[in-house]
DNA sequence: TAGATTGTTAATCGATTAACAATC
DNA sequence: TAGATTGTTAATCGATTAACAATC
């Protein structure tokens, strides 16, 4: 395998794939730098260069092959299969989370769902069953998922990423407000829409 | 005013503002630039580095009084005051957004939320009696809001940045996977955990 | 004092982008 | 051919971080 990517462009492919993907789903079946360049907010000459960095996937005069291009960028993140996710919280966030397009056409699925409370508890989100939060520890092991998404009340967020961590997951999303510690070995992304309003509302006030 | 901020340096002071505020409702009183940086996965000295460029914050052998520093942050960010959202979409991920903390702990308040659900309109949501969707662009007017939040089915997102948009939204918040076309003075970010799950994922990978 | 932590330097390293030849 | 768009160069610019003196 090639070298690691930096941080700054292994998120950008991230985004690129997103457009991408979204592209595809609307039926579109090449696209150019200026265009994915107008969606991602970066400059056309950097995704040209970003690309350009792994092999020549465009076609001067035309642009890219969506397709093609997916499986490229796949290929440099190590990303193209199926991966599980576990689901903490059943309320409003979790439901929508777990409803939502976004990660089935990533190829994440969630495998588990989990909530105390009692009324949650044995209901159905999508094809889930949801299951009691006390036993999350032992179904992560079970299922080897790497991935934990926190969508409880900002309560039980701390509770919530021992038990996943000791259950093995890895990469913990938290959409709780709460500052978690955790082992290492496990990191934290932060889902935090108000972080990105400061940062979006300076840009506007400047 | 200083010079524009650099994206980088933007970004990762919203990132320690929201540490802060998180430490301050924890009841801590002061911080290291250590612990910040365990929070926000960076460097310490980079924590230094950033906050030490508009001034000497801290204290030799102590570290940072939170009180004060989330003052300077705001200061340097421009980010001190109150903001208003439009909220479009009643459902899961809209009550969930309405109900978190997080936007109340930074100075952004919902002033409307809108939805194109009869069975919706006129119900409450937090304080807020929920609004038609017809109503956006005059309502966004009115209230002056330059924040948009798009929590609506994928289906619908492009036709309620066209009318917040009219409705002089500058920033939106799209919250669906969907690709938004909007004039060249309005923003868009996407909130989607699934790219930034890729993102994670590959450098768990490697 | 001893321990801790900041502020700053100095050096390196990677990111960014205008410009343009190549080529579809 | 004419127009469009890629791939790449070359130059600049900003980000990053180890190390350490300053100082609480």
């Amino acid at each position: 395998m090639a070298e690691k990517l930096t941080l700054g462009v292994a998120a950008r492919l991230s985004t690129y794939l997103r457009i991408l993907t979204q592209s595809r789903k609307q039926g579109l079946e090449s696209i150019s730098s200026q265009e994915i360049s107008d969606y991602a907010n970066v400059n056309p000459t950097q995704v040209r260069r970003d690309l350009s960095t792994f092999g020549k996937f465009g076609k001067r005069g035309v642009g890219y092959k969506i397709d093609s291009l997916i499986s490229e960028i796949q290929a440099i993140l190590h990303t193209g299969g199926e991966h599980a996710i576990a689901l903490v919280g059943a309320g409003n966030l979790g439901s929508a989370i777990a409803t939502s397009a976004m990660f089935k056409d990533h190829g994440f699925h969630i495998a588990a769902v989990f909530d105390n409370d009692p009324r949650r508890i044995g209901g159905q989100l999508q094809e889930l069953v949801v299951e009691p939060a006390s036993t999350i520890t032992s179904r992560c092991r079970e299922l080897g998922a790497v991935l934990g998404v926190i969508a409880t009340p900002p309560g039980s967020a701390q509770e919530v990423a021992d038990q996943l961590a000791e259950g093995g997951v890895k990469i913990l999303f938290n959409y709780t407000e709460t500052l978690l510690n955790v082992p290492d070995e496990v990191i934290v992304h932060t889902i935090n829409p108000a972080e990105e309003m400061l940062y979006a509302l300076y840009f506007y006030l400047t």
